[in-house]
DNA sequence: TATGAATGAGGTTTCATTCAT
DNA sequence: CATGAATGAAACCTCATTCAT
């Protein structure tokens, strides 16, 4: 009797048999797209599968064949705008012009942060409340912050920035202050002016490594 | 999944009349603590009444003598604790010493964010899900921000810091970056240092208001 | 998130806290006796929990007071009724009159199979769908068997019966009969007369054990 | 637990076109294959008629196809494998030497029934959800045990066997010995020998009949 | 015929909240 | 005040069956 609950909720468990149809594709593309809207004007907590299915227009039972739970059907939410979404930006803290690099690099973010600010809430709810989502924010941001370290490593390296500070943690600190101002700007709600708040946030930055600026103002 | 749809009570009202009897002090007094313990095991999210009130060990009834919701049973196990908890720590930016002043408020956050670890998770988590308590955190670092830039301007009015930052925005961010990697370091386990972490938030602090070091003192 | 499933169906876990309160305990009974006259009714598999609450009348929640599921309510009727359903009857096959005492037994169990019929079919049905049930009836069964066996034995030391028979098997296959000829009487519906069988079966039995009568009739 | 109230389809009625072509007729026979495995496997009830699609490997539509309800492709299990199954033993009670044909009937049985325990546990199981599959196993039965009834008559007649018995109720009694030591044995798996089994009951059929062994064949 | 997605009724289960004792 | 049982509205999830391709 009782058949066996199969493993629930992984983001680690990306697999799953993708429709075999262009009907199916498509019906899983309504509901993921539905569940975006749902999430996004609900939060994760107060969606039900029912108004995802409904926003999608199919029978509820539809859902189960593309998804086991909602954290599934999140899961698929986020890689479908992984792009849009994350950081696509660091390319070159180590160019010839490490001032520009930073303030390139913070603009991005903030931009990209600001453009998704409703996923980004719900991110932040979702990342509060399922361990495996926590799991995959924290991966994410240990890699950005790793490629920041390297290029701080490297300025000081090149003797640019000031010779003293952990890269690690200094990376870790400074990445975190721009998530965080942003976060309190567009998720809290605090009405910085965007520009403003990117121009400090490169200039603290900037003055925290004590880059030299090369020659040139 | 399920739980209920978390109903809007506001932390704006705490008042109830308190318990008449010496008995009733104490069985609040049992509810909150019991609270707290639950919150802090199993999360806002999957602690039940029941389960306050089992650890309590009261009839689950009761629960409704003292408290509506369990959003007021949090706000009132935040109450009890307010003190040990919120920044008990930001006295002096504005002594003699201004970069041993950063030192000592960035060291006292720390240490008491590590010292409530469990319960800044929570309320982490309980912010992202209710409104009321994000607008009650939101206050509340607004007012550490105020205070910080505050100090900020009086540095740069009396020539100790970098005088063309914006200080109400490098007060946010800086004072964000130190949030922000207790919670990198505690909540989601990064494993740092907890000196070095000082240290380092210190340093970035100072480099970043590009803080004069008097003389000496 | 998600609550574990907590262990289910356990007809070896008998262990719950009983109702506290004089209420409760009548609302249990008329649960369990509600669920009776359901599971009679509309035998095992088709009895919903819906239809047991209503039947009781009380709210479909109130179940879940008392049981986590349907096996579990249904042990409870089991056990409610143990007595005036299980063999109470082979008290002693070895007294002095051994064909009498094996008349009176099957005469017995009869009686008490025919007066629980339905119940007989529904055991007979959960028998077949949950395992532990099965070993349940199972348990009983050997039980009755090895007493059985024993008087045999004891029937076959006296000098009273066929010497050559293994006692075990000879007992399992007449007890075996006699509950098989219950359950085609009385479930399938066989219509034989329950006096004439209950005669074919005694001298079956006392046939093939070669019973010798004592000296009297 | 769930799983739908069973649909009453009778295997009365197992005309249906068959496969009108040889793709047809393969797809159909690989579904009752994969009903076999499917059902001796999870049973009956735990059996999901997608379980056996995907067994058979076509499509869960393909099934209508061919059969209407799970009760139905049952049904066709259980004729594919009549023979096989269906006590193909009774040849000869009534030869010149009956011990010997009791015997050779009973171990026919035993050996048959030992062969296909899967089946006759599923059998045992469905006959006591589905009615109709209850009535045919007690046809059955019943065809069994006048055929034996006859032989006891007959024996009586030939003043070989206890002519105090009623025939068609020993014959009942003796045969559901049989079935009931059977099922015993290899469904609830109580492990007796089997060569010992077939002996005592062969003997106890013997002794309960009081049949005179002949002068020696 | 074969396919595989779509459907939706039907049942279960949870738990905040109320209420009689 | 305390108790602990009763309530019932939500939600979830399954799977036989239908249907467009």
């Amino acid at each position: 009797m009782a058949r066996q609950a199969s493993a629930r909720k992984t983001p680690a468990t990306p697999e799953r048999t993708p429709p075999r149809t262009a009907r199916g594709a498509r019906t899983r593309a309504r509901l993921v797209q539905a569940a975006r809207t749902v999430f996004e004007r609900d939060g994760f907590l107060d969606a039900r599968l029912a108004d995802i299915t409904d926003e999608a227009g199919t029978a509820a039972g539809s859902f189960y064949t593309y998804f086991d739970s909602k954290e599934e059907i999140f899961q698929a939410v986020l890689e479908e705008i992984e792009e849009e979404m994350l950081h696509p930006h660091v390319r070159a803290l180590n160019e010839g012009d490490p001032v520009g690099a930073i303030a390139a690099s913070n603009r991005a973010y903030l931009e990209s942060y600001q453009a998704n600010a409703k996923l980004m809430r719900l991110l932040e709810q979702v990342a509060t409340i399922d361990d495996d989502f926590r799991e995959l924010r924290k991966r994410r941001s240990d890699a950005f912050m790793r490629r920041n370290a390297r290029a701080i490593q490297e300025m000081q390296a090149a003797g640019l920035a000031d010779p003293t500070l952990n890269p690690l943690l200094a990376a870790g600190a400074l990445s975190g202050m721009v998530a965080r101002a942003a976060y309190t700007n567009w998720v809290l709600g605090e009405g910085w002016d965007a520009d403003e708040l990117a121009d400090t946030l490169t200039q603290i930055w900037v003055n925290a490594l004590k880059i030299e600026r090369p020659a040139k103002s």
